[in-house]
DNA sequence: CATGAATGAGTTTTCATTCAT
DNA sequence: AATGAATGAAAACTCATTCAT
């Protein structure tokens, strides 16, 4: 944006961008593996080799540059969501392309499954904070949305689903098993992240969500409330 | 609060049990709110009005007080889940009923919600260290196991479902929806833990679940790798 | 107030009350030397040879322990005006003791003028928010304006004096001739708080106030208005 | 903001004075409002729009910066007082023209009445540092000194009024009204700085020192040492 | 002359833990 | 068993000053 060289002869010694783009990506990676707390401003800035007081000349604080991360990471997740082709795909391909392309970002991208997870310890509380963030809201869901509606009018998909608690239980068949891979890496004794485990994952999912979707399903709910268990909540 | 010494007998021994549970159920709150990083010890020891040496005394460090209480909230859900009637349930009566239950234990015990995704974050450090966990673990996964084997026996269910693949589906579809709330709340604008809201998760769960289960369902996964999109991973 | 010792055996090594005084001695002197933003904590903790920590145990923050000195210094003044026997002294006397005392507890408390210069500085930001200090706002003018008023009834002084616009000036007398000795002493190359110059001061000052305050005087003020100079306000 | 290269001829020595005369002014407000350690060279630089890096081309330094604004409010007020026409107003007349200047003096530079404040502080250690301030010594006491003798001269002044002494007491009762007008606003709920209060002020000081210069008094200081107060200095 | 970027030393504050009774 | 006081090692943040262009 700013500071353009006049002649971009001598090997860059000064680079605002340069430098505000390394911070942020040290940030990045250390708060999603540490959070917010015991992140150190030290180590960030150990870790992409710069001088501490830049991360408060270009972020202003700890907090500050926490949410540049977290918008950071949200942004590349909706730009790439926003590719795929919904409108020429079938949709059940879509909402398969959907499915992985969401576990690839978070294959790629640990550090999103962990700012999701600080956010929540934090109540939203950035998350709510941010301008950039309520641009990318609708977005998220848009996709999916796009996609069911279409396969309804299709008759590819059944018509009583809710999308936004579809598009939850897609996530949540998703981003759980990256978000709880070490409790269920120690409870199984498995490593969750092989590509072996990620391609079955994959499949797992896509498959309970495509049959989730059928026409023409034999109703399963006729035992509600005659089970043994009584719910605790209302 | 009660048990104030029955008999004079040994009342040195019973005051003291109390101050531990008070300790435990405070440091159970604290760190359920805060996280481990965040919670403090002086809070701790305030919230159940308690002298902070005697956290020290009793547990050791924080961390000790943590694997203390991180053990205390997976016993409680252990032994929940044993009480379902497993032999006697209709197996699709059976999933419905470990479901409700499951999402029951985290409407009321948010801080069980809160210590998964901890422990995740530290990778699973705690829980690892855990002597008393080792004895949790099998069970965790063996209810819903024998509910499955029992429906395939039946002919209920579908044969070709990977057992614990199949339980991580089942904790996603109900954690995610309560370990997510705050974001999926800032998203959504939706109040996610609403009687009503809670209501319809628990049907969508069963739903996705059971019909995932059934037998006789069209194949939906022709169409994998023909999609314009392509995995990144593997 | 807290602390009692069972039994007053052993050379106390553990002092609340000791502690927290010797800190705010420290504090009166290193803020009314160095001024609030100047002081350091670190010297504080090193003057009075207390761990520093304990600034933090017993006021808080930097900002607490200044306020706490600054109503300890208000205090103390108003503590010793009260002292005054208005009642007792004829008129005259008692004016001139209170100015005496005004000025000893200046040349004995620096502090004290440098706090009034700090809080000046700071428009009073710590000041307002005294609660302390409220209860002392009364006590400061009412010895001044109860001797004004003895006075003016004996017919020993002149009616036409508003008691804060005078005691302005009795305190605005007194005070800045320590508040200002620096540049004061720089200007006229004296020492301003030799015993010497601090008595004549006291004496320059009584006789300012009493003439002032006498019956019977001429009027002086005709020529208002009339000189070649022209206010340049109002 | 004018005088932008008059004639092409000496375009950089016009334009780097402005930068310096922009900082200068900057810097008298910032020190004024906010005092030596709290103006930040950052604030001072954004609040002239120049390049913080020019402080340190013109002045040296932070310090070097607070001299040359110090130097600067006094020598204006000096220019003022002189243009008083000492020789040619009947004495009273005069006394109370420097009043009234220098009280409206300070109304309109409270920068002057801060740096009075923060020199005081710093016990006068960069007032001592100048050298320009040494030609300005004499003639701040010298103005009032003429008049006082002019005054005793013609039999109007009392003779016995050493003029350091009472000249301090002229400072003393325009400055500190203003130097102390948020302690003694909080104190007496005030506005101190209303044009009607600036006014009755005036009066006052003018009343107070021409009645102290009266001759034929009675005397008032017979009481001394006869007090129940005794003195503790001394 | 002018500017944005960079630096390092210093300062407040936090917090788990231990001491002494 | 229980308690209030004390400690020291970190960590976020500030700011005057200098660099490189």
């Amino acid at each position: 944006m700013k500071s353009r060289r006049k002649r971009a002869a001598i090997p860059i010694k000064r680079n605002a961008d340069l430098t505000k783009a390394k911070i942020l990506q040290a940030a990045i990676e250390e708060f999603g593996e540490r959070g917010l707390s015991l992140a150190k401003t030290d180590d960030i800035a150990e870790r992409c080799g710069v001088n501490k007081r830049m991360i408060y000349y270009y972020f202003g604080s700890k907090a500050g540059l926490y949410l540049a991360a977290l918008e950071s990471v949200f942004e590349k997740l909706v730009v790439l969501e926003r590719e795929i082709d919904v409108e020429h795909l079938d949709p059940p391909a879509a909402i398969e392309a959907t499915i992985k392309l969401k576990i690839d970002y978070y294959v790629e991208n640990p550090s999103f499954v962990s700012f999701i997870s600080m956010e929540n310890f934090h109540r939203a509380r950035h998350l709510r904070k941010s301008r950039k963030l309520d641009l990318l809201k609708t977005p998220l869901t848009d996709v999916v949305a796009r996609i069911l509606k279409r396969g309804q009018r299709n008759g590819q998909f059944r018509k009583d689903v809710e999308p936004v608690d579809f598009y939850i239980s897609i996530c949540a068949l998703c981003i759980m098993y990256f978000s709880n891979q070490y409790t269920l890496g120690a409870i199984f004794g498995r490593d969750m992240i092989s590509p072996t485990s990620i391609e079955r994952r994959k499949r797992t999912v896509v498959d309970l969500v495509l049959r989730y979707l059928q026409t023409g399903n034999v109703a399963s709910q006729r035992s509600r409330r005659t089970t043994g268990y009584v719910s605790l909540v209302s």
